[in-house]
DNA sequence: GCCCTGACTTGATCTCGATCAAGGAACCTT
DNA sequence: AAGGTTCCTTGATCGAGATCAAGTCAGGGC
């Protein structure tokens, strides 16, 4: 799973893009073999150790890439220390804005991360003559948006309860994507994040983050594994307490 | 001003796209004369008024396009009522996702707006064969994210008095740039929004709202000239009190 | 074993903004 | 001019979540 460190047997087929694993979801995904010929020329390979920055709030980057293998998350800081997580990012998802050198967020690797890179102004020379490319980026900006938008109605409107239950909806629901099974009842769900950082995406403290977990422990909605993970053991509870979710694709 | 009906001296000239007081903002800005002509067969008007709905939430859109002018609001509703505006739109800005037929939130005219729009099925054709357009609504879109991630910030870690002076500095600044002078104290801003609309867009009651307007008219920050009315008279104290704003460029 | 540290939980209290409830002001219609 | 209606302001109270303050628990070094 991404929050794990890349595989030995994993490391040997990352050089040539045919054989890597965000292949058909980053945003080289409609790019043609030709195509990533010329990005396989291009790109290099970075790690980034849990906690480390991979580029400062306001920063000129260098850089722009995806995530190979790990989470990372984007952060905005006030002067006076108050932090609010801004984008979570996991694998195939684009970190940098081509054509505006400076980052306006501070991103950090939260489990460790391996990065597929360019060079900005290289990227920003490929991007110009490739249709498919750019295509991609327009579409995976706009669904980064959609996100955007979501966060906003949880930050403007829900009550501490149903943040916590939201965020766990956005992780089971990944969850059940990646292993291709349905969301149900007993699933277990590992959090890639600390309480703090949890605190972070959800506009709270940590203490009302704790809070909130303990409460659904009591009310059986989940169970706590370890520190790190949980059993959902009522999904169309949490999904009711979620608020906002489309309870219909719950199966 | 954006907020007012088109002078009938203006809508001659609308009918081209050359005319067009957003042409050189819009989705459009980077399109060659020749592509505007094709634009310009294909687009047409429309009209709505204040309060009126121009894509319900969920809905499927027929078409997308630019405000041309007047305000419009986007909103995601809660299913017990609770509302949060997730966007907030001014002339040049595009309404409507390529490759996405249903509206993710409700968009609704806040003043008089005319909307220049295109079927979405064609607008979607001539995007595909045009890299022109393409790299400007990304340019657009990615904005749009960097506008949302300050609003989160505002949502998740502002105070209610912060909300309100953040929300007056993005006022003045548009209103400066605009009329093309420099923020400065004692210039007057028009709020384009009711009291609910703002409440809306900060994550606060009206309540709340009509109290830190109070507030900062007692502590000499801003003077109320009327309900939809204010004049700034301590811009760097605003500038201050809102937390996140580059203070450098204040003039 | 023991202490230290860092991540998390739990408890007590306080505070900001929501909620409930009146009013006032501007602008309709008749 | 009277009465409605809509929008906004102001006051009183309440409560969710922040803050302050211990306490617990797991892991690591020695």
């Amino acid at each position: 799973m991404e929050t794990t460190a890349v595989p030995p047997d994993l490391k040997q087929g990352l050089e040539r893009c045919s054989g890597c694993p965000i292949r058909h979801r980053a945003v080289c995904s409609y790019s043609s073999p030709k195509e990533l010929l010329r990005l396989d020329e291009t790109k290099y390979y970075r790690d980034f150790e849990p906690g480390q920055e991979i580029v400062g709030e306001g920063e000129t980057m260098s850089f722009v890439g995806s995530i190979v293998v790990g989470v990372a998350a984007l952060h905005k800081t006030l002067e006076d220390g108050r932090r609010q997580m801004v984008g979570l990012l996991f694998p195939s998802d684009f970190i940098g804005r081509p054509m505006r050198p400076n980052a306006p967020y501070e991103a950090v690797a939260v489990s460790p991360v391996k990065m597929c890179l360019f060079g900005r102004a290289q990227f920003e020379t490929i991007l110009q003559e490739s249709q498919s490319l750019e295509r991609r980026l327009l579409e995976m900006t706009m669904d980064e948006l959609d996100a955007a938008r979501d966060w906003m109605v949880l930050l403007g409107r829900k009550s501490a309860q149903e943040r916590v239950a939201s965020f766990l909806v956005i992780l089971a629901r990944r969850r059940a994507n990646l292993t291709k099974t349905s969301l149900a009842n007993g699933m277990v769900v590992d959090l890639p994040l600390t309480r703090e950082a949890i605190a972070d995406y959800l506009g709270l403290t940590i203490e009302t983050v704790s809070r909130q977990f303990t409460r659904m422990r009591k009310t059986g909605l989940i169970d706590l594994i370890d520190r790190r993970t949980l059993k959902i053991t009522d999904v169309s509870g949490l999904f009711r307490l979620a608020g906002d979710e489309d309870i219909a694709d719950v199966s």
